[in-house]
DNA sequence: TGCATGTTTGCATAGGCATTCATTATTTTT
DNA sequence: AAAAATAATGAATGCCTATGCAAACATGCA
């Protein structure tokens, strides 16, 4: 094992500034009672010596380690998460934060990845596309360690949750097909085991019922391979689908594809395909598609400010919100007379449940 | 600021099992003296109590954090980055280090970041696609903080550097281009001021230049959009290329889409696409890419192997090694006569510069 | 039984910073 | 100019764990 090379402590910088080495602290803490003076005398020495406050020092005596523990799953197979990395990781950092990050696979199983967390006084836990065990969620709390759950609907009233309102979206990828004249639709779902599929699932189950129709139902796995070969499924079948409804883009995107290359079919003439998500691929000429977008920008600050304010007033309860999606309509699915392609009904609203 | 609740420490376990503080802190060290059978009694009640060992204090004590500091570009720009992370958050934990994650743009400027790092203590710092100042990189290496850059070459002795053989890669994709006849070649640049981009670039010249051919170049900025107007651009010029090669997957895939959707053009019986990385999109059926491969887990794994080798035994100099990319032929770019698609080139193998 | 090894154990301290408390310097008030 | 209030300072202590050291204990062997 080799020897870690010595860094400066404050008390050499306090004996070169010829102050005491609280007043060194002083220095580096915004807010406290320390005079100009000192200060830059404090700041000269720092330099002289390229003095580094040691933030692991400090997480222990302050009891706050200014670190975020996130957990993300799916990053390599849909590419919103990345999106939704990169934009958790921008505000943390704006916001004097840390990331600690942990990368999952959808059903990797939590309950060895947060205590890893806890031995690192993570002041909270951000977890997207990955779900929480209620024992996991009680321990969290036991030890006052807030927890927000992104994209997941909470399990236990112990952590927050910021979703987008996937029924509402169903719904609305539903009224679209339904508006321009579909009789036999589809929907590639994720898993079975995960509420963002689910749900959006039943959303559009509903609309459909108003109308007298009920969909078949394939499994995509929540990947472009797997939901190419659904749609190749889907196709076999006596009745075969005019619509596909998709639980994700990455999925809509392999239905499309499958359509296209596999299959012969016109998209949209023959088949139209709805996605959900929005990802940056959903609006490449290639693909053109129809889809759902779920307001990330928006998700994520109410999610960041949600686990940031809990973890600064462990007085306030966690909230659960829903955030509605925009139908953006592009050309992968029939538009219904008097829309054109490019227009994003936009019914954003967030609202608390 | 909300009082963060007290976690039970090795004293109260202490005091519960009947031992001393020592022996709770052995217990939970590996290899540490201590007998079987406190050490059972120790862990009886550390469960009892509900007992997290503190990384934090633990750090503190031994110097060492187990945290690595990883600072990733391109994150939501190119698929091939997630894979990357993926690959290098589960190597890390694997080998029981944390990781503290950065994700920035690709023109940021780190020294504002690797202090925060610094801070932190962290055991060693990954950098990738992304460059480091000289000044770092030396503020580093004083205080024993090894860094290891991933698909950058290295501009300072004192950090290690994992790169595919971009050179090679270039000439091998002007290789093919050569052998099935083309005459008018053009390279889509990434940015000017990155290594991979300039190497590719380099490789695929010197290659083309054997047969006394010179590529025009245009600029794709590393993305699809930027790479879609520059291959609008590329067709607009008197003598049209008849082959491209792009510097990454994501530009081909820019370049394929507008030479199909806007310029009315048959891939690859008009022009031929060449990309670089082969991320998973490559091998859709839209795309069908033909590509190099960088064989991202090798070059993790090495990648990864060094830093953690040089953190345990800081006398390893730091090491360039570069590994070779595979050529993956597939239906993107015209095949030369006795090659088929599906086949993939491998020149696999690594060697130190 | 007695001595030499080897193993376990606890005490005491280090690690670097923040913070409380008591003290001193400075400013404001009258 | 004195009194009162405020600001700045340093000494001492706590945060929690790891570890060097010496003492206690156990084991093997003669």
């Amino acid at each position: 094992m080799a020897e870690r090379k010595v860094n400066t402590t404050s008390t050499q910088v306090a004996k070169l500034a010829g102050v005491s080495q609280s007043a060194v602290s002083r220095a580096f803490t915004p807010g406290a009672s320390i005079a100009e003076s000192t200060r830059r005398k404090v700041f000269h020495a720092a330099r002289k010596l390229g003095y580094q406050p040691n933030a692991i020092a400090r997480s222990l005596s302050t009891k706050r380690s200014k670190i975020i523990g996130i957990v993300i799953a799916n990053v390599t197979t849909n590419p919103f998460y990345p999106e939704v990395l990169d934009a958790l990781s921008r505000r943390f950092q704006q916001r004097g934060q840390r990331v600690m990050l942990f990368v999952v696979t959808r059903d990797q199983n939590l309950d060895d990845i947060l205590p890893q967390f806890l031995e690192y006084r993570v002041d909270g836990i951000l977890l997207t596309a990955a779900t929480l065990s209620s024992a996991m969620a009680h321990e969290c709390a036991r030890l006052g360690v807030p927890i927000t759950l992104f994209n997941r609907s909470v399990p236990d009233a112990h952590a927050s949750s910021f979703c987008c309102d996937n029924i509402e979206g169903g719904r609305m990828a539903a009224r679209l097909l339904m508006e321009s004249g579909h009789h036999q639709v589809a929907f590639v779902a994720g898993s079975n085991d995960t509420s963002t599929s689910l749900e959006r699932e039943r959303g559009f189950r509903e609309e459909l019922k108003k109308h007298g129709l009920e969909p078949c139902i394939d499994m995509g796995e929540f990947s472009y391979q797997g939901a190419f070969d659904a749609a190749r499924r889907l196709m076999k079948l006596p009745k075969s689908p005019d619509a596909v409804f998709c639980a994700n883009d990455i999925m809509a995107i392999g239905v499309l594809d499958a359509l296209r290359h596999a299959e012969q079919k016109k998209v949209p003439e023959e088949v139209s395909v709805i996605g959900f998500d929005d990802i940056p691929m959903a609006a490449w000429p290639s693909y053109n598609l129809t889809t759902i977008r779920q307001p990330i920008e928006r998700m994520i600050d109410s999610a960041v400010n949600d686990l940031l304010d809990r973890i600064n007033q462990n007085t306030i309860a966690p909230k659960q919100e829903l955030v509605r999606g925009d139908l953006v309509v592009r050309s992968s699915a029939k538009l219904p007379s008097g829309l054109s392609s490019g227009y994003v009904i936009s019914t954003s609203e967030t609202r608390n449940v």
